[in-house]
DNA sequence: GGAAGCGAGTTGCATTATGCAACCGAAATA
DNA sequence: TATTTCGGTTGCATAATGCAACTCGCTTCC
């Protein structure tokens, strides 16, 4: 335990803390959340979540700076505005169902009835976890660091790189 | 887009609210990373970090509660405590690597030049996403959700349930 | 053995974020 | 024309965060 050791010099230099920085708030992510739920409007989100009206607001224009939803006037009632997940929210999915999963596991008095599962077969998705390139999973004690550029990386960019 | 729902009454009933009031701020998080990083001492988080220190102090108070660290004073010097993560807050690894992912993808000024490997052969580790339950990759438009108990699961418990 | 230092916190106070309820203005509906 | 609906703001009370200084029980060094 406590075998992976980044130099504490580039600690600070990786990907957690942007990310936190944009959906970092319980808020956000339950936000993220109604969104992957289908919810796309101010009162849906206030009355579904609970949430105070001008945090929601500003929540919802913090998402829509950092790219996680697009804010658009509904075209035949333009009282209403869509907040619609982008490419880029979509791209969380794993990371809110690990969360969830965790969730599940460990601190949920009674487990949702609703499973996550693969439309063409109808099963439950497998829990989300680590796999080397090439798709064995990899638990704790499998992991190490090494530098980037020493790396013969199969996929480079957004991969697997750091953490 | 938008095409999973779950039922609206029940969508506050998942694990990812339980799982947010343990980890679900900013500081919670990058404890845990420093912890992952085999920080273990008040000090270490402290100056690693640079958090407040009594921020700090109450936040390893509600991890240790929470059953993320373990706190131990050291035997060979009784001013020292070690916090060590269990076998709970190892679980979290996987959604924390999503997130890291996510970031450096996303929101990462210069990408961290430490790359997550398997030890085994030294390269770098798959990006963390979802897959079926016979390890088929899938993709946001491929998911859907069904009731718990209509799901032939291959394997259940802390499996693929909720969202 | 005594003085100095270290590690792990507390305490007090200023700043910031959150939550609640009431209000607003434009667009739709009756 | 009057009333709702939707997506917000505004003001104010409460809670969380951050900073610096302080405590207190060890250890270490002389």
């Amino acid at each position: 335990m406590g075998h992976l050791h980044e130099n504490l010099r580039e600690v600070v230099e990786c990907g957690l803390p942007g990310a936190l920085e944009v959906i970092g708030d319980r808020w956000s992510f339950m936000i993220l959340r109604a969104g992957f739920n289908g919810i796309r409007h101010f009162d849906s989100f206030q009355s579904e979540l609970g949430i105070a009206r001008n945090i929601l607001s500003n929540r919802l224009h913090k998402l829509v700076e950092n790219g996680i939803f697009s804010r658009e006037p509904c075209e035949h009632d333009k009282r209403k505005v869509e907040y619609r997940l982008t490419a880029k929210a979509i791209d969380l999915l794993p990371a809110l169902i690990a969360l969830r999963q965790w969730g599940e596991k460990y601190t949920s008095k009674v487990p949702s009835n609703l499973v996550l599962v693969d439309a063409r077969d109808r099963k439950a998705i497998e829990p989300v976890r680590l796999h080397a390139h090439d798709g064995r999973p990899l638990a704790y004690s499998d992991l190490d660091w090494e530098e980037a550029d020493k790396v013969a990386s199969t996929d480079r960019g957004a991969s697997g790189e750091c953490c």
